[in-house]
DNA sequence: TTCGGTTTGTAACATTTGATACATTTACAA
DNA sequence: TTGTAAATGTATCAAATGTTACAAACCGAA
């Protein structure tokens, strides 16, 4: 028998750590809760949240677990965007403005908890309290600089430049080595190109004395001529 | 002599048909700018506005002229991303938010007039006026709708499907001729391909009937299959 | 009209990546 | 240890696009 509907409590001490709630005691926010409506849900493993393309008239916050958000194009393929986990908020950049649909569709990467609450409620909570409404224009900024960070990564032409990007990226200033966090099939797929184009890409660079790798782990060994990578 | 720095008016007429001042009287919006400090620059065509990666610390609103956005790769070629024009605010997005930078880099296209309001002083605007709150919110939205569009846009891995994708959705309803606003050079930048290539798909889907091409002017013969181009 | 610069059409070739297949290695559990 | 499934390395071929070059068509000014 499927949860879904049931309605469970919310977990002020959980989400007060949100980043929208940030600042907020979990005494005053289970006040705040009290004064508007919302809904608690649970999803089970690789069930479905969102659906791309549907409406969206309703903030949506992980309270337990973790999502995986995806683009599918219209060729069917989806190209994976991230995973969420608790306590960050959902759609938080598609509760107002035109066009108010999911640009992604959710599914649960594990069992989670999802607290809802619908838009006018939620400008409850905006009127209610400044600091949630500042928290709140921070949340969508840092959206729609993410969403223009992701544009700038899709910009890169050849795999070389995504892996050297991404390389650079993940070791900062360090000159060690990184590690893959998930399988390489799934770099892949965050890459938007097929698993063995990006073996072979991390080959030849390996050859070409670019890194070393090992498996999961990629070692930079020239860390000027990556950059230059960037810049031809 | 440059203009750059001299002060003049704020034209409340103008500016009140701005999404962020959208249901404020003239009068009224004269009277909140009366409230908080800002500038008036001027900048002369194709002089730099904003530079990617600067310090974003005041929102920007065009009084009178164009703008282009474009976003910069490493390897110093740009894609554009949009021409912006009066009245509409630029760098909504990037005023909250972890990241305070400019992700573009916006230039004149024609002689501009730009309102200039520091962060601090525009956050009075918001705490006085809910209107203006509730514009901004979906100001915001918007935006990150908007860049939300682009990532999928840039999903499309042919140019057949970008091309597709761009006619249907100029076209609408319609199937008549689609006329491309500027040059075809110009398209292949903003679809971030090469012009020959361009040239060399819409050549192809002529000649296989989905298309006509004379020029500028592009008729759609066959919906049906360029929709299933999309599907496939 | 004629000229010169810009835009567009087209071709040949090089490069990159996708698709597919298969061998090898690893991880994990029986 | 051994067996099995998953992850990874590698190869081959096809498809798509970039690169470069050049010719043709267009446009506006003299």
């Amino acid at each position: 028998m499927l949860q879904t509907e049931e309605t469970f409590m919310i977990q002020s001490e959980i989400l007060c750590q949100s980043p929208i709630f940030r600042g907020i005691s979990p005494d005053e926010l289970l006040h705040l809760f009290g004064q508007i409506h919302y809904q608690v849900k649970t999803y089970q493993k690789n069930e479905l949240i969102t659906i791309g393309g549907e409406i969206c008239d309703r903030l949506l916050i992980i309270q337990r677990g973790s999502v995986k958000a995806e683009m599918n194009d219209y060729s069917g393929k989806t190209i994976k965007i991230e995973d969420i986990e608790a306590p960050r908020p959902l759609a938080t950049a598609f509760l107002f403005g035109k066009e108010n649909r999911f640009p992604v569709t959710v599914s649960a990467n594990t069992e989670v908890e999802i607290v809802s609450v619908p838009k006018p409620e939620f400008v409850k909570l905006l009127q209610l309290n400044s600091l949630i409404l500042n928290n709140y224009l921070n949340t969508i900024s840092s959206r729609a600089q993410f969403l223009s960070q992701k544009l700038k990564f899709l910009s890169f032409k050849t795999i070389r430049q995504k892996i050297a990007h991404y390389l650079l990226e993940m070791a900062g200033d360090r000159l060690h080595t990184v590690e893959i966090p998930q399988s390489q099939g799934q770099l892949a797929e965050m890459f938007g190109v097929t698993r063995p184009s990006l073996a072979r890409a991390l080959g030849e660079m390996s050859q070409e004395g670019l890194i070393e790798t090992d498996r999961r782990y990629i070692k930079i060994l020239d860390k000027n001529r990556m950059n230059q990578l960037l810049k031809s």
